[in-house]
DNA sequence: TTGTATTTACGAAATTATTCGTAGGTTTGT
DNA sequence: ACAAACCTACGAATAATTTCGTAAATACAA
């Protein structure tokens, strides 16, 4: 099994953030955040502390201000939590997940027609009935 | 604005259950929720009454066994959740999430058509290139 | 060098979520 | 009526998350 990750939501904020902007400093992460939320600064050190105990970010501690990269995927992150609300949330159907999110979010012409080209190529590679 | 809904998971696994049963009594609730992980009945209950006190859940107490019944329907719960994931995970792209959705639970033949109807449907409807 | 600003480390308070023991009430069977 | 079984209410312990104050170290500027 590969490490499961459960990154809570501010955590969540400051993975954003890192992907974003790749490897950061505490307050290169802070000032984004502030624009969004309210927080001392204190606050973000200790968040960011925190998920390189956990394993979430790596740092460069070599300067004066660590920096700080993210090293869980945002790729695997995201299917990850995908994962998790299929089965939370939809019972295990990831179809049902996709139609929601459709449903609300009226995706534009060249999204529908990209997702469709996404599932013509799945298709092809899918033989069981 | 409609008030937001925000389920913890175990809220979220006891709503499941009263989506799927219906209107049901915590010993009723408890007894699926025994199967797949291991609390106590006072811990059921608890929750119930916290879900009750936070309106997600109405009550009836005209029997001894009070019958709950989830108030927030499973379509909106789903769409805040789908919303919210698109949001704070996918920086808004509904179809970002579609596609991770897609690529990792290989959908049956039968799915995959079902969405396809589903995108052609909406796409009669959109206009905008 | 001396003070100012910036940074990390640490600990702890505040908040939210989860768990359960116990007490007291109601129903049921004998 | 009495006991056993079952239910709710309540309070509190535990755990997880988020917040921030303070102290010590480091860099920077006058």
């Amino acid at each position: 099994m590969t490490t499961t990750i459960k990154p809570t939501d501010s955590e969540l904020e400051i993975l954003n953030i890192l992907w974003d902007k790749g490897p950061s400093t505490v307050r290169d992460v802070h000032e984004v955040l502030e624009k969004s939320k309210d927080a001392g600064y204190t606050t973000t050190l200790k968040l960011m502390q925190i998920m390189h105990d956990k394993g979430l970010l790596k740092r460069d501690a070599s300067n004066k201000s660590h920096v700080y990269t993210a090293i869980v995927s945002q790729e695997k992150t995201q299917g990850q939590l995908v994962k998790r609300m299929i089965d939370n949330v939809f019972n295990g159907s990831a179809s049902q997940l996709v139609m929601q999110a459709l449903g609300h979010h009226k995706a534009n012409k060249e999204e529908l027609e990209e997702i469709k080209k996404y599932l013509d190529e799945m298709e092809k590679k899918t033989n069981n009935s």
